[in-house]
DNA sequence: GAGTTTGAAACT
DNA sequence: CAGTTTCAAACTC
């Protein structure tokens, strides 16, 4: 205990500046004092340096489930209502939970599951056992070791890494950060804990990330787990060098391995769903709208992603914290996929909000629902008084006849009932519609019965589809105002008027409906484009390999809702069916070659 | 479970 | 930096 480096403590100390402008808020459910819990936290993968771990805190089994981390609450002042949790593990605590501290190297995630033969993993194990031999778990190529953590219960011989020989693994730790100061770094840029039960979770959904030094697999395809990229669920990226990959988006073989997975282009469902949705006002209704997965090109929304990326800087702390569409960090309006733990964050979520989801509000459902009814029950009692009227002049009515019928055809009844005269009631306008909308008459055929509110309406519409081959050769197509075949003038006009009424309100409120998502579209678009056009700058394309610059221009990494063409309300001269794609799904090239594919045709 | 394959790490 | 060796996990049988 006496120990305590600070180096350590000033390491937390940076680390929580660098989270957010976070504040340790106080600890719950641990019993463990500041200090102490100070002392637990694990920086190996942070700022590249391997920091001294207390044998104190190593001698302890590691694996007992029993042990419950501790759990810092920490408070980002730019969402002080949004507390997050980040679990602090012992040192060495061998990934019992998944934002736990060890390090994005994919050899740990993935090998951390246990799997069944078609790669799909079951069940996470608490610990992960190496079985080194030969290299004394003092090497990279001890998993134990290169995740920054003892050796407990594993199956290796001869192991130093562990408390007994802390000299020399200290030895062999400063030996491999001389040899690479980023060894005991994350190797995945900003991805999250992307084990593959987590993309059990969420399907295909991207993952975001790319190996900080790609792969160089050559027989493998990069589609199995000696691959690194794909153990840690991610696409093979320029850094990459690998032959023949497979690894990529809209690879055919990628696709029929993980076919079955459920949860299956949730993206696209969504993105197909959403445009149905917003078809009519516009495209930015995405809140979080899915990415290519393939990101060789600049990564639109996290900014430049790498070992200096902020992101990747200080792994575990931003990983634990539930980083969800609606509250980035960065308060980026594109597409984000949880950069946290499936424990923490849960799978993925592209959580779809309607344009119009600020904008209606109850009062204003209340508001047209009262003019609906206020209107109706005023046209209702004008129609009774003039049937009223009417009743002094014709025959006395057969209500009951008319009004216990409950069969028959439901136009005849309205003949009937108009033949009759019989109305007057406040729930005329509702037999009206129900008349109105049972009737067996097809609707081309009704059309020439149509009110002139209810025509002037589709005239309004100036759509051939309701003006169809029903009213080419009727009077009411080329007259809107003229009814003609009504059985009851009078009751006719008070159809006419109850329509028309209805229907015009109905749709100045659609209209106004309209115009708030234009209006809010616009607002969503020109802040992604000068956001874009930010992280455009702060990138800069410098790093571009080739692959990335072809990627661009394939263009496969893009933002959707910068592409979607902007989509002119329904109603207006320019609204076509054909435009109601909002979303310009750009299509991937199948046979897209990989970097070594084309260098070794070339 | 043994043997093979694979690719990262280590070494030259 | 490239080639080779070592190593341990992944994979196959």
């Amino acid at each position: 205990m006496g120990e305590v480096g600070n180096q350590e403590m000033d390491n937390l100390s940076s680390v929580i500046a660098q989270t957010d402008s976070v504040e340790l808020g106080n600890v719950v459910s641990s019993d463990v004092p500041a200090k102490k819990l100070a002392r637990q936290l694990d920086f190996t993968g942070i700022g590249g340096a391997v920091l001294p771990e207390h044998p104190h805190f190593q001698s302890r089994s590691r694996c007992q489930e029993s042990e419950s981390p501790a759990v810092i609450v920490v408070q980002s002042q730019s969402q002080p209502q949004s507390p997050q949790q980040v679990v602090v593990l012992p040192i060495g605590t061998k990934a019992p939970l998944p934002p736990a501290r060890k390090p994005d190297s994919p050899k740990s995630r993935s090998r951390s599951n246990v799997e069944t033969k078609d790669a799909t993993p079951k069940k996470q194990k608490q610990c992960k056992l190496c079985n080194c031999k030969h290299s004394r778990c003092l090497k990279l190529y001890c998993e134990c070791f290169a995740s920054g953590v003892y050796c407990d219960g594993c199956n290796c011989t001869n192991c130093h890494n562990n408390v007994e020989h802390e000299a020399s693994r200290r030895e062999a730790v400063e030996t491999t950060l001389e040899r690479n100061p980023n060894a005991f770094r994350p190797k995945i840029a900003n991805s999250p804990h992307g084990t593959r039960e987590s993309r059990d979770e969420i399907g295909e959904l991207v993952m975001l990330g790319k190996h900080n030094k790609g792969c160089h697999c050559k027989k493998s395809g990069c589609l199995k787990k000696y691959c690194e990229c794909f153990q840690a669920n991610i696409l093979c990226s320029e850094n990459c060098k690998c032959m023949d990959c497979k690894n990529f988006e809209g690879s055919e073989e990628r696709q029929a391995l993980f076919h079955g997975d459920h949860a299956n282009n949730m993206a696209y469902i969504q993105q197909a769903a959403n445009a149905a949705i917003t078809g009519a006002i516009g495209t930015s209704g995405y809140a979080c709208l899915p990415v290519s997965k393939k990101r060789k090109g600049p990564e639109l929304g996290f900014g430049p992603v790498g070992k200096d990326s902020p992101l990747n800087s200080i792994p575990q702390l931003h990983q634990a914290n539930d980083i969800t569409c609606s509250g980035t960090p960065t308060s980026s309006p594109f597409p984000v996929a949880h950069v946290g733990s499936p424990v923490a964050s849960g799978p993925s979520k592209f959580s779809f909000r309607s344009l119009l989801a600020d904008l209606i509000q109850p009062h204003d459902l209340k508001e047209l629902c009262s003019v609906l009814v206020v209107l109706t029950s005023e046209v209702a009692k004008i129609q009774a008084e003039q049937k009223s009227d009417e009743k002094q002049i014709n025959d006395p009515p057969q209500i009951s006849r008319a009004s216990s019928s409950g069969d028959g055809v439901h136009h005849q009844k309205a003949e009937e009932k108009a033949a009759d005269g019989e109305c007057g009631s406040s729930n005329q306008s509702d037999r009206s519609v129900h008349d109105n909308s049972n009737s067996d008459s097809s609707d081309m055929t009704r059309a020439g019965q149509m009110s002139p509110g209810t025509l002037a309406l589709m005239c309004d519409e100036q759509d051939t589809m309701f003006m169809g081959a029903g009213l080419a050769d009727g009077s009411a197509a080329h007259d809107c105002n003229t009814s003609s075949h009504v059985p009851d003038k009078s009751l006719s006009d008070v159809y006419t008027e109850q329509e028309r009424i209805v229907l015009t309100k109905f749709r100045d409120c659609l209209n106004k409906l309209i115009t708030l998502g234009e209006i809010k579209e616009t607002k969503l678009t020109s802040r992604s484009e000068s956001e874009v056009g930010n992280q455009n700058q702060s990138n800069n394309f410098t790093s571009n390999s080739g692959c990335q610059q072809r990627s661009i221009s394939n263009g496969v990494v893009k933002n959707v809702a910068l592409l979607a063409p902007r989509i002119p309300p329904i109603g207006t001269a320019a609204h076509h069916p054909n435009n109601d794609l909002p979303l310009k799904i750009l299509p991937v090239p199948k046979n897209r070659k990989t970097k070594s594919q084309i260098d070794r045709e070339v």
